[in-house]
DNA sequence: CGAATTCTACGGTCGCGGCCGAAACGTTCG
DNA sequence: CGAACGTTTCGGCCGCGACCGTAGAATTCG
């Protein structure tokens, strides 16, 4: 197949350290410009330029032009995804190693941060297990689903989550979820459709709110309430 | 986070172009020797051997001494699961161009093949449509599950799916499987534990036969029946 | 034990690609 | 309109790593 010479390029994009770097902090979902990026990777803007445009010719990432900024984002989610499982395999071999010492900056990461276009790290199980636990929700390494009750949960706090069903047509498909095995936590949680509806609605009402200039993620007081009392969600 | 610097060493070997070809044979689940994977790749054994050290001691895949042969394979399924990801987004960005011929030694492999575990092309999508039409499975693009009269069936045909069902400790959870988005048919088969349950089944009943030294699957005339006779399965 | 096979280790060559400085381009201000 | 800023393009430097030839270690045979 013709595919594998594309295979390789797309491999080799990511395995620069510096654009493995822009990639990373792209998981967030948001979109950056070239300077921010520069920073981040620890690089002369013109040399971010290069890798940027790099990427966006091969369609890792899209650019959206606006007055003298340009803003980058990751083109699909499928990107995301292929992140996600490349971090679960450099996650997975580091642990074999003698723990690293936690570095206090990742604290907040731990605790709660986007992946992508869901939430991870403790907050992002919290309330996985909580939907587990109260038979809102099914999951397993391979699969999830949100039973009734959770659709009834989930229309309670504001979610429709029977628009996001998709499927060959069968009406009476359940809603499914995927499972997310994140980094830190090394427990599945909730991605996919709901993930994202779940992530989405509690920004918009301000159940959480994102540290500036991070991927991680904090739980306000309100929305510590609604997912204790709605959810039983256990935030330590 | 540490695991930056092990992101970018694991998508970077992955990047080079003889080791992505490496990496891409071994996705049939076989081991393979030095020797062989040279040839995939159009290098000395020398050479194939070094890519092959470095892969190992990253820990991206394992190696079994046999004699006077070591015999090399993927490490973990999250391996080949990353492998898969990449597979994705180099397809999904390629579809975006004007389409290549299709060479005829792909034919084979779009006919029918192994991915790692599980089975894919026009026969993996099929058996799944099939699963999906009699109410014997459910799926969607986040994730799939197994109706009770889908685990009846996969009883009768000498599958005990209950046996792989896995999950946090409810004993009624519903039996799932991972979709997986193949590169060939574009359309989610069946993945995850179950997909691997079949996938083995029906090489041990004699149902499907490997294409020597490739990923290609065949019917067997016994298994055509089969497929047909007790799941619906059309193979054109 | 010696021959054949399979794989690994070592040195040396060479090309690809990341990096920066300088400079040009486009946009938004005052 | 000119200054400031964000961004891209160009040219040149330099280092990493892929490759092969040769040589050596390990295993299986006659």
């Amino acid at each position: 197949m013709a595919s594998n010479a594309k295979f390789a390029t797309i491999a080799a994009l990511a395995g620069d350290p510096v654009r493995a770097a822009m990639l990373h902090a792209l998981m967030d979902g948001r979109a950056l410009t070239a300077s921010e990026l520069s920073r981040v990777g620890g690089i002369t803007p013109q040399t971010a330029s290069g890798h940027l445009s790099q990427m966006a010719g091969a369609g890792l990432i899209t650019v959206l032009k606006q007055g003298r900024h340009r803003y980058h984002r990751l083109a699909t989610p499928s990107v995301a995804q292929m992140i996600e499982s490349i971090m679960r395999v450099a996650s997975d071999l580091e642990s074999k190693k003698p723990r690293l010492v936690t570095g206090p900056k990742d604290k907040a990461l731990r605790a709660g941060r986007t992946c992508y276009d869901h939430l991870a790290g403790r907050l992002g199980v919290a309330i996985a297990d909580a939907l587990v636990a109260g038979g809102h929700a099914e999951l397993s390494d391979d699969a999830g689903l949100i039973t009734d009750r959770g659709l009834a949960l989930l229309e309670e706090i504001g979610i429709d989550a029977t628009a996001l069903q998709q499927g060959g047509g069968k009406a009476r498909a359940k809603v499914m979820c995927r499972p997310c095995l994140d980094w830190s936590e090394r427990r599945p949680h909730l991605a996919g459709r709901i993930g994202t509806a779940i992530c989405e609605h509690s920004f918009a009402q301000g159940w959480i709110r994102r540290v500036e200039d991070t991927r991680a993620v904090t739980v306000t007081p309100k929305g510590r309430r609604v997912f204790r009392e709605t959810m039983g969600v256990d935030l330590n």
